[in-house]
DNA sequence: GCCACGCTTCGGTCCTGGTCGAAGCATGGG
DNA sequence: CCCATGCTTCGACCAGGACCGAAGCGTGGC
């Protein structure tokens, strides 16, 4: 059984730790630049650069070269979506970063997975959706209803499917094990959500921070959020 | 950013080429003894026990100890999932484990993906349901319609939804690119496919090989499978 | 043209971790 | 009871790779 595509090559990528530190910091779906890249792992810029060329030849991430920058990205959803796999055996496992702290809360609370919202809110979003009779559950498999349709217009998102990528998706949720929603649909609610100032992202975390009228907003719309997801 | 689950421990896992064949035998989904897994991965016992106890340790595996045999399975579907969207991204970035050999192609043809049909045989045979009018596929959300149940039902497949396994989902195909069905329904046909005779699984491989007749009765069902998927 | 800045390359150090030989410990058969 | 088998533990060896200091090389500002 020596066939089919080495994985090792990309593990051992994701198995360093100022890698994966890097990996996650662009989990938030923005570009960074080589030196954030850098202070964010907590080494020097020289390992960095090593770091985050391996990376690239590994095709996990995307160089930009703009000026005396050089901004990176995730190679696409596909890598985010690994991490979030291996996240979720992680947590089974027990495998935290640090004892949790006191940030670690607010993580699994609400926090962008890519390009869409995860944590308790993503999986209550998917939830109300599906008992409004806007998302019709077939046994695992999601479908947008005509209702959700129009929902999804009224609420200013855009559902032109462009390419390949399929407009409702479950997402499997490694903090609350439940599933939560990607796809098209998934990342258009989480701009809406941005966009209506409901929430904001934190700087340099994947968390997700509501306001208080965001919150409220939110839970009109989707129902309440329950408070407790860790063990 | 230094929160959540610790990807590095699982990645790390992974990363290691003796630790990643063993996994890969596993992946048939069959148990195995230390020793088989250590003859496959190509190092010495003592080795391979040293690294089966931390994919233990790392809830990859799980262990059964049957007289003075240690049997290990991968610890549930997750793990398949996982180094399945690993296979994804090392396929695009081109990391293959040695020169594609001769029996690359048979893998590539029709192989088993923990306990469901993947390669083209089974990127075939989902869009043959497809088009048949038995799983509809809502933008990517796959769902079992009437007629695809009265289907599975002669075909002598027993669709109880114990636990929250979904009947139908789709799982991205890293040879091919595309979906092939996973799920309840995906294992079930696989099994059936096997009772029938059709194919069998060829030893200590994840190949599926397709006897003459069973090819015929295969394509007769679920319309040809073309010959060609790799690049 | 000079310097500051961002990043990369080079060279060297250090240490984690994979590896095997040998011994230890169970189980099962004769 | 003794031996073969399957696996684990211990100890030591060695290599790959992470890491940083220093130097090199572009870009952009003044």
């Amino acid at each position: 059984m020596r066939l089919g595509p080495d994985i090792t090559r990309i593990a051992a990528l994701l198995g360093d730790p100022a890698r994966a530190n890097m990996l996650s910091a662009l989990m938030s779906g923005e570009a960074l630049t080589a030196g954030e890249l850098a202070r964010e792992a907590g080494v020097t810029a020289q390992t960095a650069s090593s770091h985050l060329a391996q990376l690239e030849a590994g095709g996990l991430l995307t160089r930009r070269i703009q000026g005396r920058h050089n901004y990176f990205t995730l190679a696409g959803r596909d890598v985010a979506e690994a991490m979030e796999h291996l996240a979720l055996l992680a947590d089974r496992a027990g495998h935290m970063r640090t004892r949790p702290g006191p940030r670690d809360p607010a993580l699994r609370r609400a926090r962008v997975c890519y390009d869409h919202l995860a944590g308790d809110a993503g999986v209550a979003m998917l939830d109300a959706l599906i008992s409004q009779g806007r998302i019709a559950d077939h046994e695992g498999a999601l479908a947008l209803t005509d209702a959700g349709r129009a929902f999804a217009r009224d609420f200013g998102v855009c559902l032109e499917t462009t390419g390949r990528r399929p407009l409702c998706k479950a997402c499997l949720d490694w903090s609350v094990r439940r599933s939560h929603l990607a796809g098209v649909l998934g990342a258009g609610l989480l701009a809406r959500i941005y966009e209506l100032g409901w929430a904001r992202r934190l700087d340099g975390t994947r968390i997700v921070a509501f306001s208080a009228p965001g919150l409220r907003a939110f839970e009109q719309t989707f129902g309440p959020v329950p408070a407790a997801s860790g063990a």
